[in-house]
DNA sequence: GCTGGATATATTGCATACAATTTATCAAAT
DNA sequence: ATTTGATAAATTGTATGCAATATATCCAGC
């Protein structure tokens, strides 16, 4: 039960749930009890199960017909499915964010970089994965594109699974600090280094993952003994 | 209460609103009472929550707290976004087509395009825009990227809710027969072809909506005497 | 005739109870 | 030791009941 008598939203649960996920505190293929979320949250099963049909629609949680929710464990194909539809938006969101950034836009990217430069500086490495994926989001916020908003704000969270699945736990952090080159480029009004830029970084993102090396979901078991 | 003793999943009873919407049965900005759905389906008012809150998260409908569930009315900005998604993801999609389809799939495509000549002798106005939705949903299928097909799934009902909502009544059922050259062109792969074809049709959709003159939503009454 | 406010009705929000189903436990058999 | 089957426990699926809120109705007052 929490503590505090405020009425919990089903969009509140959603997204701490997705705040886990992303930093990697709930690992990909976990059951999530309703009963367990429900006393966690201090409401009842019914607003648990809206909650997981909600994260069932956005593709972070997987639905087993009477069996529960699951985190979702994305296969390689997926992963590359999803970088191939970020390589393909992402240069969009730069080019609406340079057409329609105000200062004040630009503010908030620059103090977004300060968070992800102060938990880079900690060490808090769960804090860097989920900062780094809510950069993309704040992004797709600012080119007021409410739709491809929306479609980030799914693909992110997926990213971090993803990475949480195909990464060696032990790589260093994060690679360097590509978002801010990528603000700076914006700032300058530079679409076409801008976009290059976010086009590296994604690469560098998907390249650091081994996705050819099958994991055990991978493998058809029906199929392989035929 | 249904006639069958078949259990109805929420998946379906979504999929039933959703097909509803296409079909301008249920018009944009129209009140769903949870009461009257859970009748009308022979289910419990959880189920039509459930199945509410996942519509709500695709986009189709809105729900206001405390005041129910309402078909949702697109702005004219929020049109402009998607179509500017659609051209953005479109043509990557003929792309994908043209490069994964086999004969099968062509073949697919083509029994779609004969139901879409039915319905267009047989005059039946309503199945002709859900029908022209879906064939955009069946390239995004044959296109293989589970991320696209799910965007192009819930943009194809919104803009059938566009079309409800800023097309004039009587215009004339639906342009021509681009669906069909479209086809022709990506069974030739014809890339630049086909990709030009789909921009054009989606321009001559647009253009034939009023996204300039207002709305009454769009008025904002606050600021009118400010 | 229109406005304002009280009462009644309708509707949503939520928790709970119970049936259906799955998963875990444990003993017997090979 | 491993497998099989029966039983018990845990968990999900669904309907229902009640409180909270919003909407509609009605009637007095202007």
């Amino acid at each position: 039960m929490e503590a505090s008598s405020t009425k919990v939203a089903i969009e509140q649960i959603a997204e701490r749930i997705t705040d886990a996920v992303m930093e990697h505190r709930l690992p990909p293929g976990i059951k999530l009890v309703e009963e367990k979320l429900a006393s966690a949250f201090g409401v009842s099963r019914t607003k648990i199960r809206q909650a997981l049909t909600l994260l069932a629609q956005e593709g972070l949680v997987t639905l087993h017909p009477n069996r529960g929710a699951f985190v979702k464990r994305p296969t390689a194909a997926e992963a590359r499915d999803l970088f191939a539809t970020r390589r393909l938006v992402e240069p969009e969101i730069v080019r609406n964010v340079i057409k329609r950034a105000c200062s004040e836009d630009l503010a908030k990217l620059r103090v977004h970089l300060k968070e992800e430069a102060e938990a880079r500086s900690l060490g808090d490495r769960r804090r860097i994965i989920r900062l780094s994926g809510q950069f993309h989001m704040l992004l797709a916020q600012v080119s007021g594109n409410s739709f491809i908003e929306k479609l980030m704000g799914e693909l992110c969270p997926l990213t971090c699974l993803i990475i949480a699945l195909f990464d060696e736990p032990q790589t260093p952090a994060c690679p360097e600090d590509e978002h801010s080159q990528i603000v700076e480029a914006i700032a300058q009004r530079d679409e076409v280094r801008a976009i290059k830029l976010m086009l590296h970084h994604l690469e560098h993102i998907e390249r650091e993952l081994h996705l050819d090396s099958p994991t055990e979901r991978d493998i058809h078991w029906e199929a392989l003994y035929g």
